[in-house]
DNA sequence: GTATGATATCGAGGATTTACGATGAAATGC
DNA sequence: GCATTTCATCGTAAATCCTCGATATCATAC
């Protein structure tokens, strides 16, 4: 893959958080993982119809983009780390609307509030 | 790769949307489409270090998952979709925080609400 | 009709990812 | 100590992705 050099450093994250999340095992994992707040490796390769050596692998790479964290008192333990998350969101909204129109439900309310037009 | 059969259609199209975002050259061509509006697949060629056809087959995975469309009269002009990329964010809301604690930024306030406490 | 310009598609290479079984490491229980 | 359990890592084969140049398509201009 070649590089591209205009590329601030949040694009850069945001090219790599987006490519851990772009497998469905993965995605999978993580809502699993939101579901039950915290999994043993066991508990999701029981879940995912994969080998116990793939699923660590795709451990592995959520926890290297920074989406899942943790080990609870040493324990191979596993849970989201929402800032990731919270991360990812605000820079889909920021990228769609710089202006500051509003792209995320937040708090109650569950509706997309209208963006800025399209321009097609 | 293998089809994880206990998926749901929505984390299905997650991964798909997902994996088209998680390349360093699609976010730019997003990014930059975000900024102008519009653009030509000459203006993209323009900013990116890359042939005019691999612009062009990136393009195309983009508009295959959603994110961009769009011809103004039969010019081959790209836009984004903004409600697919409303429509991801909305999904990360859900998956991170199903309660409805709020994740991301709405309307004039940047700051990211505080979610759920993490379990790790 | 023919050239020009802009874009999409094809085909092929090299790199990366995905998946697996086998092996290693570290903790637990006998 | 030795077996068991649990997870990570290694090595590898198959699939997919990324990139390019070459070629096809399709307007527009002459």
């Amino acid at each position: 893959m070649k590089t591209i050099d205009g590329l601030t450093e949040e694009e850069e994250r945001a090219a790599t958080v987006f490519r851990a999340l772009g497998n469905p095992a993965r995605v999978r994992i993580v809502t699993e993982l939101a579901k039950r707040q915290a999994c043993y490796t066991g508990d999701l390769v029981e879940v995912l119809p994969l080998a116990q050596s793939t699923v660590s692998q795709h451990l592995k790479v959520l926890k290297e983009a920074g989406i899942i964290s943790g080990a609870i008192e040493g324990n191979p333990c596993y849970c989201l780390d929402e800032r990731t998350i919270r991360w990812l969101v605000d820079f889909c909204y920021r990228v769609c609307c710089p202006a500051g129109e509003g792209v995320a439900p937040a708090g109650g309310g569950r509706e997309p509030v209208e963006c800025g037009a399209s321009a097609c």
